[in-house]
DNA sequence: CCCGTTACTGTTAGCGGTAACATAGCCCAG
DNA sequence: CTGGGCTATGTTACCGCTAACAGTAACGGG
């Protein structure tokens, strides 16, 4: 329990907490002229705000902003929900958001899905229920009461990271589909034929999807099909990647090139390649999807796309806070990721 | 705006938001009653339930907790405030902390404060004016104003990570003092002599300054010092790892160990050493800290030692939840991380 | 000197729920 | 048949704050 002042163990006065009532009484004026002092609303005095505030600030007031909201109607949070927060991308997505909402008095609060639909669907309605002035929500696959919640909500909804599918209200992102297209365009043009994937044993992850449907459409086109897959689930990344180009480079010797369905695991796979000397790009090429940073690092550059996600996070922030040419009206904003080709496909 | 069911755009009915009134209406009880049934409350006829319930979800009522919090004086909010999401390290006590609060009805929300003091104390007072059920927050050092709030709020503050210094209220750590002495310890036993620091340039990062001060009060103990350091600020960790042992093994070509201040840039040392066929732990030996599972997928272990840090969530959730066996009355909870050698110390 | 303005402060009535306390049937023991 | 103890439901009074409106005093122009 919070340490209390006294000695005794027990709040003397049973902590009840400070009200405006408390100020008001402290500074000698009526509670609407603290109120209005503690918003910076309407007019007052300079001697009487000065008091107000002192009495505030040394009886530690503050304020109740449940009781503020019931009574305004008015609550200056943003819902945001997301499937994870331990795989470097959505923390980039917050930071675009945090960056646009820090000046416009909105603030962003997070919740965590897990990649489960019905997780969603409690967390949302969870957030719903304090009623923010926002919502922006990662992908456009929902459950039909979800759906139901974010269309009667009465407030923007912003689904992001994915355009391909029909939105609730708007939604930024990135062709999903067009990516994988575009990584298998590119990876065919480069000579390779016999192409592997490595991806997430994860069925809730539709943008991962998308991605491996384009990709094959695009393989299809150009007459090839996957040779080999390998999906995972759990554990490092990293070390997962390395097993899976292991599994698959052991079982498929043919296989001349790995998609990887995210960077974290093409990463392993480059680090497995590089460890038992096996020619990258020239033996097999390798490819994942993100742009993380941490691929700086790594000894060679892994072709990949950036999946703009601060990008992602600006939009969506501008969108509910009204910074947009026409607030209030539903758009689709659609970015374009760029291929990053890196160093591990083959330059022709 | 949120897409209208009808066509005219303009909603018409001014989307006034339902509230308990319109599902007792509709199921023809009093309010009361359909509080009770929503919150499982009390005594309430199957029947009776069962008809505000289909009436609530066929008019897709969702509770509104801000009257319900005011009027109860009960907030389901658990505020855990912590200085960084893109770091690894605090997605994993996320995981801890929801893991605990999961069954508990009880609901993180998460403030981010950048390693910044006043943001922290901005972020603190946001959260607190909506009167949460108890406070989480990373570190031991905040503003004075910022204890003062911990301490009058009335509620159970678990301060995280570390307990080198004196908590508000509860908290539960390491000493990162004493995990610098060990890290120290291990490596001049092992032979090393020749010790280099590499780490960020945050002035606010109390902990890695901790480590750094143990680190040092060890090796002066065993009659060392560090033969020279090297920060950085933003940018790739890993890249950065990279830069900075390159430039302090050129620019002291005699050092024989570096000590990074995170897994991050120790894995950029590491895989710059691998690059440059430097023999690893022989010529020169590294070590991190942290523990974090991408390690599992370098090509060698970096030394490092784990930060407890799924524990520290759920011990900290426990004291929040009150799942402990002397609720309510503050404790300091010392794990101790384990040193995990890895490959990249020598072996004697 | 009156009245409209301006500048400040106070009063009243909720916001949408819930705690606490009725109340109304109903059943059964005495 | 009567009263006590259920169970199921309704009534009332707030929770702490703010919107909207209502003063009140000082001032200046006509």
């Amino acid at each position: 329990m919070a340490s209390d002042p006294t000695q005794d163990g027990k709040p003397q006065d049973a902590k009840r907490s400070l009200t405006l009532r408390d100020v008001s009484e402290a500074s000698g004026v009526s509670e609407m002229t603290v109120s209005r002092v503690l918003r910076n609303r309407g007019d007052v005095s300079d001697t009487t705000r000065a008091r107000v505030l002192e009495a505030a600030r040394s009886l530690g007031y503050v304020p109740n902003k449940i009781a503020g909201a019931l009574a305004s109607q008015r609550v200056n949070l943003v819902a945001v929900i997301i499937p994870s927060l331990s795989n470097m991308v959505f923390p980039e997505v917050m930071t675009g958001i945090s960056d646009v909402l820090e000046d416009t008095g909105l603030q962003p609060v997070v919740g965590v899905t897990n990649y489960l639909p019905e997780r969603e669907e409690s967390v949302l309605y969870e957030m719903l229920s304090w009623r923010p002035s926002g919502v922006i929500i990662a992908g456009l696959e929902h459950t039909p009461a979800a759906r139901a919640m974010l269309s009667q909500a009465g407030i923007p909804i912003v689904e992001i990271m994915d355009i391909d599918g029909s939105p609730v209200d708007s939604a930024v992102g990135i062709s999903h589909r067009r990516a994988g297209r575009q990584m298998a365009e590119a990876i065919v043009a480069s000579g390779y034929r016999k192409i592997g994937f490595c991806g997430t044993q994860m069925p809730n992850d539709f943008r991962a999807k998308k991605r491996l449907e384009g990709f094959e459409e695009a393989l299809k086109r150009a007459g090839l099909a996957l040779v080999d897959r390998e999906f995972y689930s759990g554990g490092s990344a990293l070390l997962k990647g390395r097993e899976m180009t292991a599994a698959m480079l052991g079982r498929s010797p043919d296989v001349d090139f790995i998609y990887y369905s995210n960077d974290m695991i093409g990463a392993g796979g480059l680090l497995y390649c590089l460890d038992k000397g096996i020619d990258v790009p020239g033996r097999v090429g390798l490819a994942g999807f993100n742009g993380v940073e941490l691929l700086d690092g790594l000894p060679r550059r892994l072709a990949t796309m950036d999946a703009c996600r601060l990008e992602i996070g600006r939009r969506a922030a501008e969108i509910i806070a009204g910074k947009r040419p026409k607030p209030g009206v539903a758009e689709v904003i659609e970015l374009f990721p760029t291929l990053q080709p890196g160093d591990t496909i083959r330059q022709r």
